[in-house]
DNA sequence: GGAGAAGTAGAACGATCGGTCTTTCTGCTC
DNA sequence: GAGCAGAAAGACCGATCGTTCTACTTCTCC
């Protein structure tokens, strides 16, 4: 009765994949591993991707729609410094979780050095959406450099994912909650008011 | 000839597997192309190393070495802020380096997800060490709450050094050079002026 | 000069890798 | 009911994995 026993075969696949891959590593896990726990045959696996490298970039695919997802379902009165907050915060979360094991992309591209293979180019492609949100939101904020904004944020989320994984992972949150205060103070055009009591409902990780 | 092609086969070995086990990762890497390039013979291979997992380990001990040589040639009359900025401001280099390919041991980390590996216990042993060496810099810095100081270190240099290992490395280090100034102008015990155009809100330094 | 460690050279081990194949069964649509 | 696509089940492929083995050579040290 695995909880995936209802599913199509190809989602089975791919929630199989997701699990595995990010809890293990992409070059640990084989197929032979990942048809057994989905419950699926080999020709099925190979009739929905034609290689192993296949579901690999389906699979970070999947997990940069997610947190797209989640990202987009910030509402729009929120626009600027409440949404970098926001964004931000979701990382802190995501660092505290029980299953967590750094960042799926920056593992990825440990594994594959090749930047132009295309597991590195799914990587890069999620890396560079969520560079550009954030830009986004510190223009929206009238941050007077929002490219710097924006490299300093993705600075900070890949050091608390990456840094995170090896333990600690609430003081890692703390600090990561902390610089991000301290710097969106100097980044941004105005003394800033508040920053104190937020209510978090966002979803998932960034880039 | 080889550039290694007149050390004991020993040296070779770790100095192959080094450059290779950076350039293309730890899984990818197998025992014929160590062997091959280092023109050694498997037998020797075993005799000195009882598995491959321990040339990994090997290699990570000895890269963590290199660093904390570099780290102890720092002057004594430097100790303290200057420290401080000298050893960030080398990881920043590392970054803008034409073979950088990110952290030799997040990216052993990224294959080697249980935490009781001995290859997770290497990793986790050097980045232990890094903190307390920024911690005793902050100490010596005269920072109200060092512990906090390196935290904030090491998650800057694990976000640049991870995410510069995706592209754009000159951009990196400026930010991460720019966010060390910044934020250790704010943790400093007094408020040295300048530096980029901040303010310092000391009132936020509690808990 | 003889012993023995350490090197080279290379075959071979079982296991596992990613990937292909055949066969059978189920469920849908005409 | 016929036809057919999708999936199950599992044998099978060559290649490569980490590891062990035998046989021969070279060097050092007593």
């Amino acid at each position: 009765m695995s909880s995936t026993s209802e599913l199509a075969p190809r989602d089975r696949l791919l929630r199989t994949a997701s699990r595995l891959f990010y809890a293990e590593g992409l070059h640990t896990v084989g197929v032979d591993r990942l048809v057994t726990e989905a419950g699926v045959t080999r020709a099925t696996f190979y009739r929905h991707f034609p290689a192993k490298e296949e579901l690999i970039v389906a699979y970070l695919r999947g997990r940069s729609q997610e947190i797209r997802n989640a990202v987009a379902q910030i509402p729009a009165h929120r626009r600027g410094r409440e949404a970098l907050l926001l964004i931000m915060q979701s990382v802190a979360e995501d660092v505290r979780r029980a299953d967590f094991r750094g960042c799926a992309f920056l593992n990825a591209a440990a594994e594959y050095p090749d930047p132009a293979h295309p597991v590195r180019r799914a990587v890069e492609e999620h890396h560079a959406w969520f560079f550009q949100t954030l830009r986004d939101q510190a223009a929206a904020a009238g941050h007077t450099d929002p490219d710097h904004t924006a490299r300093l944020l993705v600075l900070l989320r890949d050091g608390a994912l990456q840094g995170g994984a090896l333990g600690s992972p609430d003081r890692v949150g703390d600090t990561l909650l902390k610089a991000v205060n301290d710097l969106l103070a100097a980044a941004e055009p105005t003394g800033r008011g508040d920053a104190a009591g937020h209510d978090v409902h966002s979803g998932t990780q960034g880039g």
